[in-house]
RNA sequence: GGCAGGUUGCCCGAGUGGCCAAAGGGAGCUGACUGUAAAUCAGCCGUCAUCGACUUCAGAGGUUCGAAUCCUCUACCUGCCA
């Protein structure tokens, strides 16, 4: 999404992009939040004008959340800075269970489906519920896409071979500059969202002298490995999506094989 | 060569006679998830297993009813002296 934060999110570059065209790639400034909201809407509209000229888009990438939020019948209840931020302030004062009480009073439906101990989680409901006046909804709906001839295709990996690559992967960010990115960057460490991007989030302490520049490559492997591995487990879960070896030779053939079925 | 300190489970690190399979953190595994999701939070984490049993705290031996904790020797690491 952001604009300038190419190396560290390993932004295809525009001859990787062999003249097609990318959608949503440098939409945001980094001092610009990023939204889950936001972003289904946006891909829902760029799907809507690649359906217009009779193309077919492709969706690459990502978290679970931000794939499902397009595809998928997911509605956001809105969101008020004020009150997001009333909220925030009680869990500060008052820790994450008081406010698990409050949550319970007013909504205990979605009290039951979160923990007690789960601060943000707790701060959104609540917001919701002040927001809608009515009952947050704090569980994923059934995989049931809004789009008809979907074909989902996850990459299948071991995980041994994949903690090799990421190693590879942030060994190779740092030779290719990264930290003079990030320090370039104005605004990123203030910045809501972009400032909490994995690698981003590690040279910010090293630049600020939190962290050695071993300890924030240390922390951006784990970090990404982590990440990886908790998004593959969400994955997992989805029964539509077909899983191809990652280094089978025909790869391309098997997908559009599976184009065809579907 | 002399003196002093150290060696704990995958890693770091508490533990100085019983309440120790051994605090805590990290890593790892698993789970939850609707506006920060590259986020937030939770469970498990020596082995086998139902209570429970079994093998561990550098190695070997010893003291003791009982040792990761005390003693002896061996190996390796560190600091001061030279």
């Amino acid at each position: 999404l952001y604009r300038q934060m190419d190396i560290g999110s390993a932004k295809a570059t525009l001859a990787e992009r062999q003249g097609v065209r990318h959608h949503l790639l440098d939409v945001l400034e980094v001092t610009a939040e990023a939204s889950v909201a936001q972003f289904q809407q946006l891909a829902r509209t760029a799907i809507a004008q690649i359906q217009q000229r009779e193309r077919l888009p492709i969706m690459v990438g990502g978290s679970s959340l931000y794939v499902r939020a397009v595809i998928d019948p997911l509605d956001f209840p809105g969101t008020d800075p004020a009150v997001r931020a009333k909220w925030t302030a009680a869990l500060a004062q008052l820790g994450a269970p008081a406010l698990h009480q409050i949550l319970d009073e007013r909504d205990p439906a979605a009290a039951a489906q979160i923990l007690a101990t789960n601060g943000r989680r707790i701060v959104r409901a609540l917001e919701v519920g002040e927001l809608t006046g009515r009952p947050f909804i704090a569980q994923l709906p059934k995989p049931e896409s809004i789009y008809s001839g979907l074909t989902m295709v996850g990459l299948d990996i071991d995980r041994e071979v994949l903690d090799q690559r990421i190693d590879q992967r942030v060994d190779q960010m740092w030779a290719d500059g990264f930290v003079a990115e990030v320090s370039a960057l104005a605004g990123l460490a203030d910045s809501l969202s972009a400032s909490r991007a994995l690698g981003y989030q590690q040279v910010l302490a090293m630049l600020s002298g939190e962290i050695s520049e071993a300890e924030a490559i240390a922390q951006t492997k784990t970090g990404t490995k982590k990440f990886a591995r908790r998004q593959d487990r969400m994955m997992r879960k989805d029964p539509r999506i077909h899983w191809l070896a990652f280094d089978a030779d025909d790869l391309v053939d098997q997908v559009l094989r599976l184009l065809d079925s579907d």
